[in-house]
DNA sequence: CGCGGTGTTGAAAATTGTCAATAATTGTGG
DNA sequence: CCACAATTATTGACAATTTTCAACACCGCG
């Protein structure tokens, strides 16, 4: 689906004189820093039914504001399947959440007819501070933070149980892994309840769930100390892990 | 529980000295910077087993990053039910995701000994960038938005199906209202696969959902017009929403 | 050594998914 | 405008998965 962007006379409303304004943009602002709101939206496109938002078409990173309509937003997983993960209705801003983490295998799609305002970061930093290293790197510890949080909760809603856990125990290799310690020997420092309660199934089921992957060999387990033997099965278990960056 | 505080040795180092350093700071930062950097982390803590990491002890709004240890995340929902929504090891940084959102009935606890670096925010904005209210509104931004998205799918994971819909109909109830539409009688935009896949379950069970719904006379619905007749059955299916702010 | 928290396992019950049939609605082209 | 096709939605029967309830084993700590 492609989208079609048109110029009309209520395409051009200034910020300050929106309907939305108070929904996305901050209040108290004195008349200097309005003026210099009303140059953040660098065009409003209109969107129609069904078709997608391409982030990349509007510069790599850009904030977009819903002016009108009603979005979802959809993850693609490596094996094909789609999850929806968000709906996106009038005065959302679209593109600060887990949609813009997820790189390259989203799709942002009008629901109906929309219209939607786009604000490059680059915009918004000049207006609100000089660019910074540490201030864009409090940025990117927000992003990956709600990266990492959010990778494994994100598609819990659509697993099973061993999905759960064979992602569950990747992830936390890979976290492992990523800060020099072994991802393959690693000492559980929660208990089977903490983890149940994590992937939201119950504690005898992380068991017998454990207790499988042990008989398959996929794993070793002995109180807390684990052993991952079998990465490849696990991983295609998990689907292949959209979770491990 | 509560929490010991100790001074000891190696809780004096200096960030750019730290090993979990390329962890939790910028790159290539010049001398002048790596030197203000040293002065961002107000003090550090140990933290027993079992004890709790209490936000509001360290000022308002303070960044966590965690040095040594291992922590996790429990949120308490309104009817006492606990879940665990993360898990944080050394070099994590803790406050800026979910657990900042739902406040005030989070609980950060070690499950081994502990220690933190404490950042408080206001230091990394003298740092990085001069107080500003935009500034200050695109980190609210970000909030609100990983807010609205989790608040339902974080958890989702722990939820049947009666609690998914029931609580994707009140947040999307809620959603229309502070927006000055209809709470009450809402035109859905999305089908009944866009809401399975949102909830991690299939359509058919949507279906039927609704229809037990639609004969407790909790709601009206013919194609994609809802009408919400009993918002109080909802939420006590719904587990009296934790996810209406 | 015993007790409480943790972990495992079994069998029955409850929930959800799968497969299939059918209805209703929307979209399309003649 | 109608007819037909495609999509969306509902419902039933059965299968698979997960929970619940229960019993029991194991470690760790006083």
């Amino acid at each position: 689906m492609d989208m079609r962007i048109k110029t009309s006379s209520d395409l051009n409303i200034a910020c300050s004189k929106c309907l939305q304004y108070s929904q996305c943009m901050p209040q108290g602002l004195n008349d200097y820093e309005k003026q210099r709101i009303d140059t953040l939206v660098s065009q409003r496109v209109r969107i129609k039914k069904d078709s997608d938002l391409h982030r990349l078409n509007y510069g790599e990173k850009a904030l977009f504001i819903l002016r009108a309509g009603f979005f979802k937003t959809v993850i693609s997983q490596h094996d094909g399947r789609d999850q929806v993960v968000g709906f996106h209705m009038s005065g959302d801003s679209i593109g600060l959440g887990v949609e813009q983490n997820i790189e390259n295998n989203s799709k942002i799609t009008a629901l109906e007819d929309s219209v939607v305002c786009i604000v490059p970061f680059t915009k918004i930093e000049e207006v609100a501070n000089p660019s910074n290293l540490l201030h864009s790197h409090v940025r990117h510890l927000f992003r990956t933070e709600i990266k990492r949080e959010n990778s494994v909760m994100l598609f819990l809603g659509s697993m099973n149980s061993e999905e759960r856990v064979a992602t569950f125990l990747l992830n936390l290799s890979a976290n492992h892994e990523s800060r020099g310690f072994s991802g393959t020997n690693i000492n559980l420092k929660m208990s089977r309840y903490d983890i149940a309660s994590y992937l939201g199934i119950k504690h005898e089921t992380v068991s017998r769930t454990l207790a499988k992957f042990i008989k398959g060999n996929l794993i070793n387990l002995n109180l807390r100390f684990l052993k991952i033997l079998n990465f490849k099965a696990l991983h295609s278990i998990a689907n292949d892990g959209i979770l491990v960056s």
